[in-house]
DNA sequence: CGCTCTTTCTTAGATATCTAAGATAAGACT
DNA sequence: AGTCTTATCTTAGATATCTAAGAAAGAGCG
């Protein structure tokens, strides 16, 4: 037991060899946080969390989205995306407004405020990407973006059938399709 | 404004083609997402959470390693893993230990019942990495990894020397580094 | 009309993670 | 020996995210 603590060295040639299958996920995993934390440290001058920036793409694409609309595209759960309105609201970056053909929805403006960021921010994620994939030829980034995508789809699918011998407590709501209609969304990925 | 909102079809769509080097964030990010959903709706099962997988799979390995190597390890800060480790200590699955030669260490060591997870929760990681890949070319898989390597490389080695010129208010604590010294382990990635 | 179901937003509470700063033990150096 | 520095663990507080459940508006139907 207790091996000595292994040098950032073996740690990566760890990475590189052997672990087959297992590992992908922390793999993945790693390369998020080394992804998120890069986006992070740029974006933290500007007062924008990483968080915030994924909202923030979307509205410059699309202003104006219900709260639940923008969960849909990004990929969250509505709590998620209402506590990160709520706090870009306080922020003066959005607005919230009823309107009154159906005043259950709530839509989320971009104040001229948050608008201009665009311009800020958009170089600086681009930038980020470029370091990322910098020495990495792109015929192998297509590779690997199509690889992701599979993952995606591979496990998204998995879900929706283990579903129905696996009611695993958080899935449930979504499967009934049928007559009920809970979780309306066709999406939950981005 | 306001688009229809978007079919699973349309999102697929959306991040097979267009936005080049844009969005892989998220498109790992997502990927993660998949992943760690998949194994922790199984792991959920045997009262294992993801996070207490990642240290129980390294102490598996290698036993009795104090917090802070499990950190390293995890690729993790420390209070992260101390939270993971009181909570696994109470449900039995490891135990803390000071010994005589060091007494700011605390050693983690597995349980009997810690132990035997291995048998039980291992399969269930094999099978989601097996689902993970169903369909997807190894060699791509082989692609893929190295590809994700070099991006967490890539980032950190940026992030080293933009510490040198950007002191970006979440890593200057890191910097005067000159008397004080936060933050000594030589690691911070898995 | 009135009851019930659906949709949307909100609240509550949990987990995982981080940074910053506190506490304690060891080591080093004068 | 006494003080300063380093190493390790701990605490505190923040963010991002989730599930579960509450509240309010709308819709459908007997």
């Amino acid at each position: 037991m207790s091996r000595p603590p292994p040098s950032t060295q073996s740690i990566l040639r760890h990475w590189r060899e052997a672990v087959p299958n297992d590992r992908l996920a922390h793999l993945v995993k790693d390369a998020t946080r080394a992804l998120v934390r890069a986006l992070q440290m740029r974006l933290g001058e500007h007062a924008v969390s990483f968080g915030h920036w994924t909202f923030l793409r979307i509205l410059w694409e699309s202003d104006g989205l219900t709260q639940r609309e923008l969960s849909e595209q990004a990929g969250v759960m509505e709590p998620t995306t209402f506590s990160a309105v709520r706090a870009m609201e306080r922020l003066g970056h959005v607005v919230r407004r009823r309107r009154g053909d159906d005043r259950k929805k709530i839509f989320v403006f971009l104040t001229p405020k948050g608008r201009r960021l665009r311009k800020k921010l958009v170089p600086l994620a681009e930038r980020v990407n470029r370091i990322a994939v910098r020495r990495v030829r792109s015929a192998d980034i297509t590779r690997t973006r199509k690889v992701l995508l599979s993952i995606i789809e591979n496990l998204a699918r998995d879900e929706q059938t283990a579903d129905m011998r696996m009611p695993s407590t958080r899935e449930l709501g979504r499967l009934n399709g049928s007559g009920r209609k809970r979780r309306p969304q066709g999406s939950r990925r981005r």
